[in-house]
DNA sequence: TGGTATTAATTAACCAGTTAATAATAAACA
DNA sequence: TGTTTATTATTAACTGGTTAATTAATACCA
């Protein structure tokens, strides 16, 4: 009989969660007829525009690999459009099309109705209070 | 300028954590040869044999179709194997096979090892009350 | 100047998850 | 009994993430 910790059984609950949070993030953006990375990227995009894929990465957490194939879709969509920076041609810097514009106020109330949603009920001092779990998770995580 | 609130850093906050928690596991799991998915699948495996594809989805809270793509992969690779139940042969029940239960102390010890260090200088009383704000948040998404 | 090393983005090949549609079997019922 | 309905697993087509390898452009330096 293998033996499960405490903490193992937090880490199994916290990656439910996250698909839990996955799944509704996108039950909320088929409003906008788009997926929650998009829709990540595009709220990113439209307070931060003309930024490099690169810093686009670092800011979102995620790999420039990932970065691009989401950026590329939102082109191929209309939302945004590359554009390769004139003095360094190996930079693409990402700017909003109208297209983007257009699904923005959607996507920014899907994700606030979202996150309501998820922290229900939740008082100032237990958001604080998950909010230093999860810095101190992190923190652990990259001290590996 | 976009708002966003404090619900909305945290609801970001936790789908990176759950990321990096994801990179790390497969660290760990690389020393079995294995991906965390297969380990997960093979941890609750090796405790709970001749279930059906849908009765091991349900408990790893995953879909059918996932649990399907797992197994599958690790019936190619010699770690369990399947048989279709002898009075109803819609169900296909999954059995140990010897390559798998040779890697189960393995997987084991790096999802302790996993946890131990996600929650590094985490109290018990952190612990608890992380567990009951998670499960808050799975009522919560479960509830729309 | 010319060759080498670095950096940015992309592609390839994966894993892990989803929903929706399909095939096969069992159950229900007229 | 025979037809219809329900259930199980599977497949297809995705998103979203990863690492490793590649390509193209810049920077460095001898």
């Amino acid at each position: 009989m293998i033996i499960q910790t405490k903490k193992e059984k937090i880490g199994h609950l916290l990656m439910h969660v996250c698909r839990e949070r996955g799944k509704t993030a996108d039950q909320f953006m088929t409003q906008s007829k788009i997926f929650r990375g998009q829709g990540m990227m595009l709220m990113f995009l439209s307070e931060h525009e003309g930024l490099t894929h690169s810093e686009i990465a670092e800011r979102l957490n995620i790999s420039p690999a990932a970065a691009t194939k989401v950026i590329k879709r939102l082109e191929e969509e209309g939302y945004i459009k590359r554009q390769s920076d004139d003095k360094d041609e190996r930079l693409s810097r990402v700017f909003m099309q109208e297209g983007g514009r257009a699904v923005i106020s959607g996507i920014q109330s899907s994700f606030k109705k979202l996150d309501e949603q998820t922290f229900h009920n939740f008082g100032d001092e237990d958001l604080d209070r998950l909010e230093d779990y999860l810095h101190h998770i992190l923190t652990n995580l990259k001290a590996g």
